[in-house]
DNA sequence: CTTGACTCTCCATTTACTGGAGGGTTTATA
DNA sequence: TATAAACCCTCCAGTAAATGGAGAGTCAAG
C-alpha cells in the first residue's frame, strides 16, 4: 500500500513515516516503479511497538536501540527493563513538577480575582507572577 | 558586576543569560571598555519574573510578550489572566497523560518481574513494551 | 612573563518532527 | 486527448530553549 494509506491505518502522519524511516526506525520500503513507497502490513506491527514505546516515554534513541538489539538476535530485557525504571522515576519527578506549577498557578488566579488592573504599578513587572 | 558573578546571583547559566539577551528577554547591559557584559543588580528582579513565569509553564515568547506590554506602559493583566488559564489546562492535561505513562509503566514493569528472557520470542519485537 | 580564570563571538547540535517549494505520477472527468 | 485533482517524491528550512565547542581576547597573581 501506499504511505498515504499506510499513515492513515497507522495513524502516524506522513512526514513523521518517511521521518522514522530518515531515522532507522523502520526500514525502507520497497518502491514501485515510479518511485512510491509501497509499505506491506507486517511493518504495522513494528510502528504499534514503536507508539507504545513513545506512549511510556521513551525516545527514539532509546527504541532505535531496542530495535537494533532484536536485529542482532540480542534479548534487550534487562536494558528495556532498566528504561522502563528510568522512565518511571522520570514520570513521578515531572508529575510532581506540574503538580506544583498547577498549586502556583492556582494561587495566582486566586490573586488575580481580588485583584482591580488599578492595582497594577510600574515597580514589578506584573504583580500576577 | 560581570556576568560570572551575575549567573551564579541568578542561578540561570552564563549560555542562557546571553542567549535570553539575544532574544530580547533581557537588554543588552553595558560594556566594559574591553568588551565583558557589565550587569546591574537591578535586572536580577526582571530575572526573577522571568523564571517565575518559567516555572508555570510560560514560554519565552510569551514571557517576552508580557515583557512588552510593559515597556509599552500597557498593563498586560488580562493577558496574563487568559495565560494563566490556558497553562492551568495545558498543566492538569499533562498531568493526566504522565499518569497514564505512569500506570503502563507500573504494568509493564511488573510484567517483567514474572517473565523470564527464555520467554522471548522473535515474533514480538520486545514483548516487555 | 606566563599561567589560569575569566570573557567574547560565532557556529553547530540537540529532539521530533512540520512546512513548503518545486516537481513527477495516477486517475477521473470533460 | 486534455486537464485537473489528488497523490507522491526529494530537499531545505524552521521550531524551542538552550548547550557545547572553537578560537581568540583580557585580567590578576606569582
Amino acid at each position: 500500500m501506499q504511505i498515504g494509506e499506510f499513515s492513515e491505518l497507522s495513524g502516524v502522519s506522513i512526514k513523521t513515516l518517511r521521518y522514522y524511516e530518515e531515522v532507522g526506525l523502520l526500514p525502507a520500503p520497497n518502491r514501485t516503479k515510479s518511485g512510491y513507497r509501497d509499505y506491506s502490513n507486517q511493518l504495522l506491527g513494528r510502528l504499534q511497538f514503536i507508539k507504545n514505546a513513545k506512549a511510556v516515554g521513551f525516545s527514539l534513541r532509546e527504541i532505535r536501540e531496542i530495535l537494533f538489539y532484536r536485529e542482532r538476535g540480542e534479548i534487550p530485557c534487562s536494558h528495556v527493563n532498566s528504561l522502563l525504571q528510568k522512565h518511571f522515576e522520570e514520570c513521578q519527578r515531572k508529575i510532581r513538577e506540574l503538580e506544583e506549577a498547577k498549586d502556583t498557578i492556582l494561587v495566582l488566579i486566586t490573586r488575580a480575582k481580588r485583584l482591580k488592573p488599578a492595582d497594577c504599578n510600574a515597580e514589578s513587572i506584573c504583580h500576577l507572577v
